[in-house]
DNA sequence: CTCCACTGGGTACGTTGTACGCGGTTGCGG
DNA sequence: CCGCAACCGCGTACAACGTACCCAGTGGAG
């Protein structure tokens, strides 16, 4: 009873007050056990397989994380830090939102892990927190607390959403350990037992008419995001008219998969 | 090599050609998992439970399905099955989709673990399939094939989205095992240290400011769900009109969380 | 100085998914 | 009608997991 009386890990000081100097750190385990998912799945995460990659016993983690849960807390919260928003209440919501949708789903993208914990886990982090503040800063000035969480809400349905299917199809082909073409190659004759029993012409119709083609991952995303964004703005009074950002092209950089673009921020949480 | 060269559940045949009869199937094996995984959680649905449920030994289940992995494809295809669709291109297309949202919404509120499989294996099981063709068809006529699909992956977003918000603190609860008003009380510290420390103004605006009393969650999902119903139609031609359902008050029931209101059709895989 | 709250970490336990093999049962080829 | 190969249910066994418990050292507070 004495022991494991803390709300969440965010009430847990990292530090204790006495006793010898600790080897590690929260902030190096959480990094290690990012640089694990990243590379090989949130599964392979495992407790010995960190400790083993910062050169620690497997129950020495123990004494800076209470359980494997609370580490993933840890985890999700430092990929919200990655997110920027510190220019966020900028004026052009418009241009805010954008950068924040952008933003969000480079860092899934970059961590796609993160789908399969996300939204169970609703635990007020620090990075989140400040996330929040920044966030939701931007519609403040023009509609109410409960129409901002629900314009909010919305938009990032959206990307959420969105993300995840991007990352579904990618998950399944990293996992099965194939290359992409293998992978399409070993699941066609599925496919095509669907399209020839003709009794699935809606999804027929969705094979054959492929739509990759037409536009890239990026632009059906910035394409679906302006209609969130229409629909916000709908919701808006008309004093909070955006200075012309309608239509901005030049922006082909941003969310590469692969790339390492992290802004780290830690901020473990200070007690008082 | 000779063993597991089926490309996904859905081409591997449940019945043999030759041998003893099979004492259990795979529909009553999904049925007993989803049984334990509504009441005790996902990872309470583990082989041996489920094996336990229908009287078997753990080990017979895999003469029906190949992995755990597997059965959490069936169980949620099975899923699926239970959102009626089957009036679906009504001419409608507003009660059509609102139709499908709040059966979306019911079918995750009664199966909340879902949200942690949900499109992280997009298997295109009969059930789904026979979804997509109802759901896509609502559209089909109006807009290009590709134009549907960004529309209706818009409103499944926000449908998830809203619900897996719903779901999240309530399964927060379910997991500490303590009751709604016990959990929230032991909580408190932690809300009350952020609004104290003063950095957060928005997070408190938000805590002070409660917004559940303003509209019930069912209120709240369908006035989110009309603005994405409202930018849906402003993609439309204007051939779409719908026949004035721009609001229908009376409609108290549907998607009650505990409900048994399932309606399975089960629909496994003819093969040929 | 003496304590003792702390450190890293080894050992061990319970639970998980599942590979393997057994003895019995069934339906098809001859 | 017979025989055998293919299937059945299921007991045993194993590797890997999270983590409880214990230990010998360590270093700041008194």
């Amino acid at each position: 009873m004495a022991d494991a009386e803390y709300v969440n890990i965010w009430m847990r000081p990292e530090r204790p007050a006495r006793g010898p100097k600790p080897v590690y750190s929260r902030a190096q385990i959480t990094e290690a056990a990012i640089r694990i998912a990243d590379a090989e799945g949130l599964e392979a995460a495992t407790m010995r397989r960190i400790a083993a990659e910062i050169g620690a016993g497997a129950m020495s983690l123990y004494r800076y994380v209470p359980s494997r849960g609370n580490l993933v807390e840890l985890m999700a919260d430092r990929l919200m830090g990655e997110i920027d928003v510190t220019s966020m209440p900028s004026g052009d919501w418009r241009a805010d939102l954008t950068r924040y949708a952008d933003g969000l789903r480079a860092m899934w993208l970059r961590h796609p892990w993160i789908a399969t914990v996300q939204r169970s886990l609703p635990s007020f982090g620090p990075n989140q927190l400040l996330l929040i503040e920044r966030l939701m800063g931007v519609l403040d000035a023009f509609v109410s607390i409960d129409e901002n969480l629900s314009l909010i809400a919305m938009l990032n349905s959206y990307i959420e959403g969105t993300v995840r299917e991007e990352i579904s199809s990618a998950e399944e082909v990293r996992r099965s350990g194939l290359s992409e073409s293998e992978w399409m190659a070993r699941s066609y004759p599925y496919i095509d037992r669907l399209v020839k029993s003709g009794d699935y012409p809606i999804f027929t119709k969705i094979v054959m008419e492929a739509r990759q083609p037409h536009l890239s991952r990026n632009d059906q995303f910035r394409y679906g995001l302006q209609r969130v964004l229409d629909c916000i703005a709908a919701a808006l009074p008309s004093t909070a008219e955006s200075p012309m950002s309608a239509h901005r092209e030049g922006r082909e950089e941003q969310d590469r998969p692969g790339q390492a673009r992290s802004r780290p921020s830690e901020r473990t949480s200070r007690a008082k």
